[in-house]
RNA sequence: CGGGGCGUAGCGCAGCUUGGUUAGCGCGCACGGUUUGGGUCCGUGAGGUCGGCGGUUCAAAUCCGCCCGCCCCGACCA
């Protein structure tokens, strides 16, 4: 057979680059650094929106939407939030033929505005917690972009809130690494690993960043989704205050956090394998493929009549679609929907008509292993059951990879030969300035203070001072 | 910004070393037929400022100079 895409094992980068623009993920687009996000890539990205968007609400949000212009002096209001951004920054300093009295920055995140608002909107505590989440595009410079895992342009949410006491924004923010958790789990079949983002490698301007972190096939970080405790460095720079139940005024706290189309990436670096895509059935644009199967002319009518049936019969219940294009033999439809990621695909020809079965295959087993014979009259109670066999398989198999190749290590050396193919665990009691000397020496930075912690204490992998914490050390995208 | 690679049809490439017919090949695309249970086969056809500008030459995809763009690796980042 030939070969449609370099394999994984030969050059991981090549393949991902490959994959995304032969599964129409997204395509180059002519400015450098973006992209422009197909109608698959992009429905992916609508399913993972939709599943976040609904927990969001669950838990007490609602959307709007603030502008993608920002004035510049808002930036500089905070001073360690314009020192992380500003290399990265798209201004804008002419509109109408005109030059601007103030250059406007092109949202990087908008805390800055949104904050700007909050100060007006807050009066009294009964205005809070005030939460509110957009679905927003941003702007970062980049110097190296990939797509989807780091372009110029990128899609995301971001969720700001305002709570009236520091233990409550403490908890949102923590309660949102939950949901981001769970969406990953659940919906993305990610295992990821939540936990505390180090002093060098937190958010410019929080007090605080959490992160999820999870292991690509390549054994790299993706970090995936953040949440940001900003203590009352943005409510300083932003004024914003409320009159508490004693009639004294006070600052408010805030959190921010987002999950970007960087989740794109994530799915196919975690799933995916030398066919192709492999999607969670949760999220996959297409759940179920029909391809029909003929041999002679007088069988493609009833084949087809067949085809539709089942299609009419399983779209009340799942995503599917029937691969009804002439000139392209089954065997190359196949290989077609296994590339893109389809989680199931139903054969029907002449012979399971006339025995009235179907031969479904899954996408995450591959070759005859994959395939079973199921009844036609029971597809509506068997599919949307194998879906979910196949969410929780692929969830287990990233699992059983990444917990493979996580390691605990006691020694530098142990650590620097652990993060070569994954993560290592280590206890950790290092500054900012031994983390930076860690990364030059090994590449390597530490992802997350994980919240799961052993208990107890230990000696620091790098410094051999007493630590009571472990770290999670890896190369990261 | 440093290092590497590349730019010839929609995509992937050959041709360039050693200048010389009408610039090729595979895939894809269009049309016709054949076929379809794991990447069918045959035929016909459309499609090119050879990245750009300049130079050398009777003659440049090919030699020289400058510029532009893209990809990969590194420094920075979700």
């Amino acid at each position: 057979m030939a070969e449609f895409l370099t394999p994984q094992s030969e050059d991981f980068s090549k393949w991902y680059n490959e994959i995304v623009l032969k599964a129409d993920l997204a395509d180059y687009s002519p400015v450098r650094g973006c992209m422009v996000i197909k109608p698959y890539g992009y429905t992916l990205w609508e399913r993972i929106r939709d599943e976040l968007d609904l927990r969001f609400k669950e838990t007490g949000h609602v959307n709007a939407y603030f502008p993608l212009f920002i004035p510049m002096s808002f930036l500089e209001k905070e001073s360690e939030h314009v020192k992380g951004f500003s290399p990265e920054l798209a201004v804008v300093t002419h509109g109408g033929g005109k030059e601007l009295d103030e250059p406007l920055v092109v949202r990087p995140t908008s805390e800055t505005i949104i904050g700007h608002m909050y100060s007006k909107w807050i009066q009294s505590y009964r205005d809070l917690p005030l939460l509110i989440n957009q679905w927003a595009n941003v702007v970062r410079w980049e110097m190296r972009t990939r797509l989807f895992l780091r372009t110029t342009e990128f899609l995301w949410q971001e969720r700001h809130t305002a709570h009236a006491t520091e233990e409550e924004a403490v908890e949102e923010t923590l309660r949102m690494l939950g949901v981001y958790t769970d969406f990953c789990v659940k919906e993305a079949a990610i295992p990821v690993i939540p936990g505390r983002k180090s002093e060098s490698e937190k958010f410019a301007g929080a007090v605080a960043s959490y992160t999820i972190e999870a292991m690509m096939k390549d054994g790299k970080a993706l970090q995936s989704g953040t949440s940001h405790f900003l203590g009352q460095n943005f409510a300083k720079a932003f004024d914003i205050q409320y009159l508490d139940e004693k009639n004294k005024q006070q600052l408010a706290w805030t959190t921010s956090w987002g999950v970007s189309t960087r989740m794109v990436g994530a799915v196919v670096m975690t799933h995916g394998d030398d066919q192709g895509l492999v999607l969670p059935p949760h999220l996959a644009p297409i759940q179920v493929v029909i391809v029909p199967i003929w041999r002679k002319n007088k069988e493609r009518g009833a084949v087809l009549e067949a085809a539709k049936q089942i299609k009419e019969r399983l779209s009340k219940l799942v995503r599917v679609k029937l691969d009804d294009r002439e000139g392209f033999s089954p065997g190359w439809k196949y290989n077609d929907w296994e590339m893109r990621g389809v989680p199931l695909r139903i054969e029907i020809g002449p012979r399971d008509i006339v025995k009235q079965n179907v031969m479904v295959a899954r996408r995450d087993i591959p070759g005859r292993d994959g395939k079973m014979l199921i009844p036609m009259s029971e597809i509506e109670g068997r599919i949307p059951a194998m879906l979910e066999t196949v969410q929780d398989a692929i969830y287990q198999k990233a699992k059983d990879f990444r917990d493979g190749n996580v390691r605990d290590v006691e020694t530098y050396d142990e650590l620097k030969e652990a993060i070569q193919t994954g993560f290592a665990r280590a206890w950790w009691a290092g500054d900012r300035e031994d983390e930076t000397r860690v990364k030059d020496e090994t590449k390597a930075t530490v992802r997350c203070i994980p919240d799961e912690q052993p208990g107890g204490s230990g000696t620091c992998v790098y410094t051999g001072k007493p630590a009571t914490e472990v770290a999670i050390f890896g190369k990261a995208y």
